[in-house]
This record gives C-alpha cells, structure tokens and sequence, in this order.
DNA sequence: AACTATTTATAAGA
DNA sequence: TTCTTATAAATAGTT
C-alpha cells in the first residue's frame, strides 16, 4: 500500500529498509493492539532487528505471563494422552465438556477437609440446571441451523429428481425401459451423517 | 478500512466479533511476516482467544528460540515476578456455585474462535446431568447425616422428657402443682435453622 | 466464503 | 527526518 507494490523480499537497500522497519513495525504494534481490544485476547509481539535491539507489544500488563501461557499450551500438546486433565492453565475456562465434570466432582466430593455446605449445594443444583437449559438453547439453535440447511438441499434434491423423471419418462416413451435412472437417483437416503437428536428435530419439522 | 469505521472498544456482538478475530487475525500475522522477510528481523508472535485456543507465527522456524532470546534480554529487567507462576500446580477448581454457571455460558456462547459444535454440547449436556446426579447425591448424604444427628438428639430429648415427666409426678403427688416443669421441657421446636429441604426428608423418615 | 465500498497503511516524493 | 500524497492493502458490512 504505497506508491508502488513492493516485491516480497528483503530490502537490499540500508536506508530504505530501516525506514520500512520503523513504518511497518508501528504499524504491525497498532494492529496488534486492535485486534487484542477488539476482539478481547492476549496478544504477544516480539521484534528483534537485526542489531539486536527489541520492540515489544502485549496485551495484559505482563508479557511473561502470555509467554508462560504459550510455554504451558505447548506442554500439553507434546503429552497428548491427558492433555485435557494435565494442567488446565491458570485461566478458568472450559475446554472440554468431559472437564467440567471433573470440576464438579473436585468441588462435591471436598477434596479435603472443609467440606461443602448443604446450602452450597442446593445452589449448585440451580446453577447446573439454568445451565442445562443454556447448553440446550444453543444446541437447539444450531440443530436449527443444520435443518435449515438440510430442508433447502432437500428441495434442491426433489426439484433434481423431477427434472430426472421427466427425463425417464421421455426415454421410455422413446426407448426401452432402462434401470439407468434409478442409479441416478439419489435423495435423503444418505442423511445418516445427523445426530439422533437432530434427526428427531428434523422429523419434527416435517 | 472496511465499510464503516469502527469504534476502537471490544466488539459485544458474538459472531462479528468471531469473523473479526478470524480476519484481523490473519491479516496480522501475514503483516509480521512480511516484515520479517522484508526488513530481516525476528519476529514472534502469540494470540489467544479467550476459550485458549492458541495461534502463533515466528519468523524462524523456533518460536522457542525466539522467547529465549526475549528472556535473556529480560531476565535482568526482572528478577523475581514468574516465582509464582514457574508451573502453575493449581488445579482450575470451583470456588464458588456461581462460578460454574459463567464456565458454562462461557463455553457454550464460544466468545470467540470455532464455535461449539452440537456434538459437544450433547456432551455437555450428558455432563451436566451426571454433575447434577452427583451434586444430589452428596446433597442427600450430607442431609442424612443432619438427620442421624437430629434423631439421636431427639431421642436423647424423649429420655430426657421422660425422667422430667417422672419427676413431676413425683413431685405432684408429694406437693403442690406446679408449672416448672412446662418451663424447662424442650423438645424439637427449635429445629427452626435446618433448611427447608432437610426438613423435607426429615418428615419423610419420621 | 465471496464481494465491494471504504478506511487504513505505507512507498515514494518533497 | 517528517510531512504529504498517490496507491496498495486490509477489512466492515453485505449477500
């Protein structure tokens, strides 16, 4: 974006190439912070010019606090056989469903020795069934949108399989019956990839 | 640089957030890289969304490498600020009831990046009841208790009441009538701080 | 996932 | 260097 298009590659020349440096650099910072503010996440940037000087940018006030983060993610992707249960990072947030089980028991069972008050556990209950009925709002909502999607293909499918019959039955009335088009024919038969609880949705909506 | 300018503060619609993280994203790191090759610097660079997932780009081919670097230039800037977090041992626990509902409104809304699938959230769901099964029994554990300790105390009481009736009778029979004894009989009316649903399984086993 | 209308970044010039 | 400006690039909202 500038006078003229630039060729991907190193800038042979010095003066322009610390130019483009400190022009892109600030650049490249400004963007770093949008998309952190915009979109609320961390965001770590590290430059290092080649003399060695070093330019910086992180979103949260700790920049060894992301980079710890990295050094924790990469961890667990190297011991893929309980990554989920290893060391859930200091962020509290959900990674899989099969974790927030885990959550719950650790906190009814009392690990140790204060253990949790029945008043506690009466508001427990009410918060696993408002969740219960969050989680199944949003499921609903996205069954939607695959049976949405589902019913337009199969009107596409039907309006194909007219089009194939009328071609049928002008080659019979020409022709020898043939069985060419029921090999062609293809309809909601192969809808065997949906969920049992999609396919109920489905059926409803029929 | 689009059809409007937006407002430089966290974009509270969900899903436009979503598609702005995705493209913002990718246009953040093909600028790093494009820096990197043009001015030949090192670059690293770490985003996380908010649910953990995690996107990097570094100009070498060791991001590692990179972050050594940043550390070695930092370590004199910082002494002992990562003492505590050198390998965060602490398990992600409850600490509160209220906690768990945000988790899951969290997990389920997806703030960010790839959006739940319905697969998932057939899981949390199958989760969330088996949270609750177990939230109840430890609940009715717990209340059993309270109630085992009410029955004892209670019939402590009725032995106690009984040696009281005695006494009065003895006593009646010797002397005068007289209503200490109504003064210092006490029995279960002062249950009042056992909770409503205790004292429903408290009746049931009477 | 594409498609534009606009905004933004920036290469070259002053 | 910094400011300006023509142009390339990114992207917000739309379909």
């Amino acid at each position: 974006m500038g006078r003229r298009k630039v060729a991907m590659k190193r800038i042979e020349d010095n003066s322009s190439r610390q130019v483009t440096f400190s022009k892109r650099r600030s650049g490249l910072i400004k963007k770093a912070r949008e998309l952190s503010i915009l979109c609320d996440v961390e965001i770590a940037l590290l430059v290092f010019s080649s003399r060695g000087k070093q330019y910086a940018f992180c979103s949260g006030d700790s920049l060894a606090e992301i980079l710890q983060r990295y050094r924790n993610h990469s961890e667990e992707a190297e011991g893929s056989k309980d990554a989920n249960k290893g060391c859930p990072s200091a962020e509290s947030s959900l990674q899989s469903p099969s974790q927030l089980l885990q959550l719950v028991q650790r906190y009814v069972e009392g690990p140790d020795d204060d253990n949790v008050s029945v008043t506690d556990l009466v508001q427990l209950e009410e918060q696993l069934d408002a969740a219960i009925v969050q989680t199944r709002h949003r499921k609903t909502q996205l069954m939607m949108g695959s049976v949405m999607a589902l019913q337009d293909e199969e009107r596409l499918l039907r309006e194909e399989n007219e089009l194939l019959e009328r071609e049928i039955a002008s080659m019979t009335s020409n022709d020898e019956p043939s069985n060419e088009a029921a090999i062609r024919y293809h309809g909601l038969q192969d809808n065997q990839s949906v969920d049992q609880s999609q396919q109920a949705t489905l059926n409803l909506l029929r």
